[in-house]
RNA sequence: UCCGAAAUAGCUCAGCGGUAGAGCGGGUGGCUGUUAACCACUAGGUCGGGGGUUCGAAUCCCUCUUUCGGAGCCA
């Protein structure tokens, strides 16, 4: 017989469905036995009893364990003592596997345990609620950009050379070629396909070898970063912020069943689709400060700052205008201060820190050189990116989006290790 | 890398100088409506490794290892 995924369960009422899956949880009562089955798309409880069916089937049901595969068919009826649920009237039993002890319990585990087992870890209900809203928040933003004349144009991840010297790369042997490094952002490679395409952005992992030790680090994780030409700073900041309200719109409207599982404040989501602050960097000082923080004038946000910024706000905040000291060498200079660059970071609401960086870039061949200079930057190496300002310039800006952290944001998840399939962090690269 | 905490049954933990405990999970049995079901019985441990103090150490001290939480860096 056919599959049925639980999810379309209802439109089956009063067949006979056969329904293919995994054993969640399993009780029996004399008679009775009753089988959480789960199948990707959904869950529902199947009721084995014995006189419906043979007693090797019944023996069978009793006999299931957690995580056994199986194949039921049975009976679809609404609940008799909830009439909007479902529940299968179980006929027959068959054991493609039956499980072995399994590891993961129904009380609470430890996150040493957990990420130990996070091949098994990922079935659990949370986790398949987050691993949803993961996948919706991905292709809410190409869908966002795909209808917004943004091209996808994927940038290597083996690459040369380091695309801000600040971070630290993974490095690796190419052949005879020397030196290669695990890419930590294709944007230096996107400026390249603004020039071809107009708008353009990847999607993709990147590596960080950073030793950060946070619940906001991965050393792998997934970026998206898009770019556009003749785009200047305070439209960057616009696209930013109706990209970030596409998504949350996207995930209030197909994924409430993931948040409700995640026990997800709805409010905070639905307020958080309004209008974004906008504040520059210089502004945040003084707030903040005002506020009680130790921070000056020049130096970047803690992840106290963070907090402190977007208390009380229920959009998030873009910072604008940093020092240029503290940005990277491509961002352009603010043409009111040459202090300042135009860059923005945005910074999420309820303590979920930055999800954004962006920028417009510097587009002037002899401002773009000197500052690489003075970074004391291998030039030859950055030949090609210096070839853009040289053949064409125009005025562009583009942004990052941590995958990862905006899932946290969307998902309630406190810790960004449980918004990827397998986390990959200082102490951790097993599974 | 720095600061702090922890390591006891398969898992989560209690025990904190005097015979190793509970809940969950496993096994056996019972129950016709359970919802992390319940009830009875049952198996399961060189108390992270090494060294020391003591008549006696899971418990106190030293050391190593591992993990967790936080900081910095960033998305």
């Amino acid at each position: 017989m056919k599959q049925v995924f639980i999810k379309d369960i209802a439109k089956h009422a009063g067949q006979e469905v056969c329904l293919k899956g995994w054993v969640r949880n399993i009780r029996h009562s004399g008679k009775l036995v009753f089988i959480i089955l789960r199948d990707g798309s959904g869950e529902i409880q199947a009721i084995a009893f014995k006189p419906d069916m043979s007693e090797e089937t019944f023996e069978r049901a009793k006999r299931l364990t957690l995580e056994s595969s199986v194949v039921i068919t049975g009976v679809a009826k609404p609940h008799p003592k909830n009439e909007a649920q479902y529940e299968l009237s179980v006929s027959n039993v068959e054991v493609f596997q039956l499980a072995d002890e399994y590891p993961i319990g129904k009380k609470e585990h430890g996150p040493d345990f957990l990420l130990s087992n996070r091949h098994l870890w990922i079935r659990s209900s949370k986790q398949w609620a987050v691993l949803r809203i993961r996948h919706t928040v991905y292709f809410a933003i190409c869908e966002y950009l795909n209808n917004n004349n943004f091209f996808r144009f994927d940038s290597p991840i083996l690459t040369p050379n380091a695309c801000e010297g600040t971070t630290t790369l993974f490095e690796l042997e190419y052949f005879d070629e020397g030196q290669a490094y695990l890419s930590q952002s294709g944007q230096l490679y996107l400026e390249t396909g603004i020039m071809s395409l107009g708008r353009v952005y990847d999607f993709g992992p990147v590596f960080r070898a950073e030793r950060s030790k946070t619940r906001k680090h991965l050393t792998e994780f997934w970026m998206m970063d898009a770019e556009a030409a003749w785009v200047e700073h305070d439209e960057n900041m616009q696209i930013q912020e109706e990209l970030i309200r596409y998504v949350i719109r996207k995930v209030l409207d197909t994924c409430a069943n993931e948040l409700q599982i995640l026990e997800r404040d709805i409010d905070a989501l639905k307020a958080a689709d309004a209008p974004f602050k906008r504040m520059t960097h210089h502004d945040v000082i003084e707030y903040l400060r005002a506020k009680g923080s130790e921070i000056t004038h020049g130096s970047d946000l803690g992840a106290q700052d963070e907090v402190m910024l977007t208390e009380g706000s229920p959009v998030p905040v873009f910072v604008e205008r940093w020092p240029k000291e503290i940005k990277a060498f491509y961002m352009k200079r603010d043409p009111q201060n040459p202090d300042l660059v135009l860059g923005n970071d945005l910074i999420a609401p309820e303590g979920f820190g930055e999800i954004i960086g962006g920028s417009q870039r510097e587009d002037d061949y002899d401002l773009l050189l000197a500052r690489m200079q003075a970074e004391k930057m291998p030039i030859e190496d950055y030949r090609w990116f210096l070839d853009l300002r040289k053949y064409g310039s125009v005025p562009h800006s583009g942004f990052g989006i941590g995958l990862e952290r905006l899932v946290a944001w969307m998902s309630g998840t406190h810790h960004i290790r449980e918004t990827i399939p397998f986390p990959r962090m200082i102490y951790r690269i097993y599974p």
